[in-house]
DNA sequence: TAGGATACAGACAGTCTGTATGTCAAATGA
DNA sequence: TCATTTGACATACAGACTGTCTGTATCCTA
């Protein structure tokens, strides 16, 4: 890569770090492309060479979030010794991870009304939520679970997603341990 | 109530539902206050003096929604024999309900993102929520299940939400039917 | 090294939200 | 009943914001 495209490149992470700041602090809508530049210390042309719009930016930030947590949620799942103990432990690396203001805000407050329910579940699908239907899969291969393994996916990632935007937004600080041990509870009442 | 003000609750209901459309139809982003006004037949000077802009609008549009949803809900758990049957009924109703897509996009795609979680996690407790969390509670007095009946009507909510927008969204005719089942799964495996 | 392509700057136009002012009808009170 | 006030709405306008368009400098390539 020469001198230029790693320029280029910078600029972009550059727009997308300083997106990413703004987006979590202010919203969405109340970010304006003129404050973004400003942070990132460029102008409109550098923002609408490298994204098509302003949805564009807010899609490249989502997909660094979703990048970094499938790294932990990987690593903690892959110690486990056992397919369904892996997904346990990918759950609650999950929570960790999202519990985050910024991620919260995000991805799962701001994006699916961003990005639309389409784009939103296509890209979680790359990441965590994909990470989630193999790990019930496996786990009900092991013959550690029952049901639909789809089905049993989609109802666990609406818990967590929900349960960690609860437990964010509480003012109790024990708020996520509680959720850690609820869910818990709930996949032992599940194991066969 | 006079003349005057029962015009005047007429152009506010008016206002709603020609927002109630298209915010359905094309998101909240997307969809101009001249767009809603055209429709409506009237002009910005209705819109800023029935509300303060254009998200206390959408507020007003989630307040018709969720009292919509509250009747069935409350219709269908109270024919259920015991709270465990009235809890499962709740949901279910709660599901063919959100399923509409009218529904879904405007309370759990939009909403979050527009209202911010504190306002739109307040109005979910005034109505559907506040009813699962009772169910929960009035399930756990009886005796059905066990656990905090916080943390567990939270991921419920979650699950539903979640699911229910999945499921509408599908391109499977069936999917509301598999997630019922199992939902419904789910929560026999969680009694005592 | 000449020519083209890429990365970005800066100005500009269209659109949208919210406000400020004006107007008319209904309510109120003597 | 009539004057006055208050509320409901219309209309024009200002500010802000997004996306586009043109210009320019730098880098790559033949």
């Amino acid at each position: 890569m020469g001198v230029k495209a790693q320029k280029a490149e910078a600029t972009r992470a550059m727009l997308i770090a300083a997106a990413r700041e703004l987006f979590a602090r202010d919203g969405y809508g109340a970010t304006g492309t003129e404050a973004i530049l400003a942070r990132a210390g460029m102008t409109r042309g550098a923002l609408y060479h490298h994204f098509a719009d302003k949805q564009a930016l807010f899609a490249a930030v989502c997909e660094v979030l979703h990048a970094e947590g499938e790294v932990v949620i990987e690593a903690q799942a892959d110690a486990a010794p056992d397919a369904f103990q892996a997904l346990i432990e990918g759950c609650l690396a999950f929570l960790d991870f999202m519990v985050r203001p910024e991620v919260r805000r995000i991805l799962i407050l701001e994006a699916p009304g961003v990005l639309g329910w389409d784009r939103w579940n296509e890209m979680d699908r790359r990441h965590g939520f994909g990470l989630l239907i193999a790990g019930v899969e496996e786990a009900a291969a092991e013959g550690s679970i029952a049901g639909d393994p789809q089905t049993l996916a989609v109802m666990i990632n609406g818990a967590l997603n929900y349960g960690v935007v609860w437990a964010g937004q509480s003012d109790d600080p024990k708020a996520l341990r509680q959720l850690k041990t609820g869910f818990v509870d709930l996949m032992e009442s599940l194991r066969l």
